[in-house]
DNA sequence: AAGTTTGCCAACCGCCTCGTA
DNA sequence: GTACGAGGCGGTTGGCAAACT
């Protein structure tokens, strides 16, 4: 228990990383892997402790690390994500393979936070923020239309809690070495977009509650990707909602077609193998992202 | 031009969970 | 069952740069 000793100790250095550092850090870990963070600094002629070399790695060092400015998509994941899951970075960040649960916790304390918050949107509860009368405050359009989203977000969460709970079992949640058995009986796609429209419910079929009350390791978190969270995030399809029609279509892509209540057609593409497709944008303004999230939704 | 404020983000800190002896 | 080390996580902060006065 408790914290590591490695950074009790006096005359490891701190701070911003050197080039050399980096150069050397990145040289052993390339020769050798990391192995054990604890005993690499020795080994690889660095006065840091593990955790701090750890945290360089993960955080900047790594090659599959995607740098820069956060797509309306990603934004959009992240929000969703949040609304769900709350500030569990670690798993949210399993969802956007590319970015760093630090960079996305900075990105929304610095951008989304304020952005919901100037929406009239409570960022902790992704409600609307109320007046003392009761009344959402100033919602500007914009505002409503994320408010409604993410209210409908929530009653798909409950709803999903009153399926979840009429299932039997949950074997299909089991290790991902059983995924292959697990295909016949993968949860439904978690269509937040459907749910936005507000004529869906009882999709689900897996155990919501113990996504959201998962432990902080992301293992358990990593088992539902393929199968529900990552196709929430921007793989649902209808003839709504915008979707990059540069994705190819692959072998082993399943596509879901159904029909909603309200008779409109749904359309959902399971890429069981990949974890997300981005649409680039450019957003340098709030009126330009707000006007580019109603063009993707095609409002 | 100089001083101040604000925004951003890399990195640290402390706590937690897990695995092992 | 307990103690301990290691890795991981989320909250926070320090320092730099840009924007503002």
């Amino acid at each position: 228990m408790g914290k590591s000793p490695c950074c009790e100790k006096v005359g490891l250095k701190k701070g911003p990383w050197t080039p050399e550092e980096d150069e050397k850090l990145l040289a052993y870990i390339e020769q050798h892997g990391h192995g054990s963070w604890r005993a690499l600094p020795l080994k690889a002629g660095l006065e840091r402790c593990g955790k701090s070399c750890r945290l360089r790695w993960i955080n900047y060092l790594r090659p599959d690390i995607k740098r820069g400015k956060f797509s309306l998509q990603e934004e959009h994941t992240i929000i969703q994500l949040h609304a769900l899951l709350g500030n569990r970075w670690s798993a949210i960040a399993t969802h956007l393979p590319k970015r760093t649960d630090n960079e996305i916790k900075n990105y929304w304390n610095t951008h989304l936070k304020k952005r919901l918050t100037k929406m009239g949107i409570d960022p902790v509860t992704h409600k609307p923020i109320t007046d003392a009368l009761g009344s959402a405050a100033n919602l500007s359009h914009m505002a409503q239309w994320e408010s409604a989203r993410l209210e409908a977000e929530a009653r798909l969460v409950r709803d999903s809690k009153l399926v979840a709970r009429n299932v039997p079992s949950q074997d299909h949640l089991a290790s991902p070495s059983s995924s292959s058995s697990s295909l016949t009986t993968r949860p439904q796609c978690l269509d937040v977009h459907k749910a936005w429209q507000g004529v869906v419910s009882g999709l689900f079929t897996f155990d919501i509650d113990s996504l959201q009350q998962s432990p902080t390791s992301t293992l358990n978190f990593m088992e539902y990707t393929p199968l529900s969270m990552s196709l929430s995030s921007v793989g649902m399809l209808n003839d709504n909602f915008a979707w990059n029609s540069s994705i190819p279509r692959e072998t082993g892509d399943i596509l879901k077609v159904g029909n909603h209540s309200s008779g409109n057609e749904w359309k959902c593409l399971e890429k069981p193998n990949q974890m997300m497709e981005l649409h680039e944008m450019d957003c340098s303004s709030e009126s330009e992202w707000f006007q580019e999230l109603f063009r993707l939704n095609g409002l």
